[in-house]
DNA sequence: TCTACTATATGAGTTGGTCATATAGTGCCA
DNA sequence: TGGCACTATATGACCAACTCATATAGTAGA
């Protein structure tokens, strides 16, 4: 249900993250980890932490995350207050959402292919850098 | 007097970047291309707007960016007054700067590689999606 | 003289993210 | 029964990277 070439939203800017996390792409995960089966905060902040890409991660961004989430229409929230414990707000990613991965997919790919760039130059310069210097005209 | 493996310099955080951009990537290109050779900033600019990948590059964030490298002791400028136009403020970069670039350089690896475990994470994703609906227990 | 280009720079605002902290229910156990 | 740890959600203050708009000034040419 998510084939259509994908909407017209785009993908936001970002920003912050520590060295070793994964700036700029918890949005993916989470947006991942809800595809693969609805759940609440504190459930997607223990798988987070299960990863080192993710493991660092701040609850309060991750709530907040969330509730923008919803405000966009990518999630949907109910209170579940049956199961014993503090009531849980669980998330359930709708088929927006889903158009909404798949579009951070393609971003993702391509930032991939664009630090593949970056570190060619780099590695171009390096080698340059190592080259015997020989011809001095 | 920087020598040793690299100080104990911190990848700074990253954020704002229009899609299809270089998000966060902004200061390794600009460490890279002073390591090949100085410059001032409107040549930088040219060199940058030559690429798609930091194509779209705004012209102040380059020129604040250059002098917070030059507070931070990565870049040297001076002020380049005998050939004809405007002064130009010439950037060359020092020891520390290529340490910097170096250090730069490792975290855009290790970011491709999370990149590429997200990317797998999804494709996985979306082929058990794919998989005929067998198995109803 | 007016305009366009070269060149550097700053102010305001947005966003993604961090850190600290608040709040409340629940289970346990001494 | 009081206190603690854990589960769970949430907010305020702040920072860094970036965008957009704008200012300023020299220089070149019509």
């Amino acid at each position: 249900m998510q084939q259509p070439p994908v909407t017209n939203n785009e993908i936001p800017n970002w920003c912050g993250a520590a060295p070793g996390r994964m700036p700029g792409f918890v949005q993916p995960w989470l947006l991942l980890l809800l595809a693969q089966e609805p759940a609440h905060g504190y459930q997607l902040l223990e798988r987070l932490h299960q990863y080192p890409d993710t493991g660092g991660i701040d609850p309060g961004f991750v709530y907040r995350t969330l509730r923008q989430f919803e405000q966009d229409g990518y999630v949907e929230s109910t209170w579940n207050l049956e199961e014993p414990g503090p009531a849980r707000r669980v998330y359930v990613i709708t088929p927006d959402g889903l158009n909404y991965l798949h579009l951070w997919a393609e971003h993702v790919r391509g930032a991939r292919e664009r630090l593949g760039r970056l570190l060619s130059a780099y590695e171009a310069y390096c080698n340059v850098g190592a080259v015997p210097e020989v011809a001095e005209e």
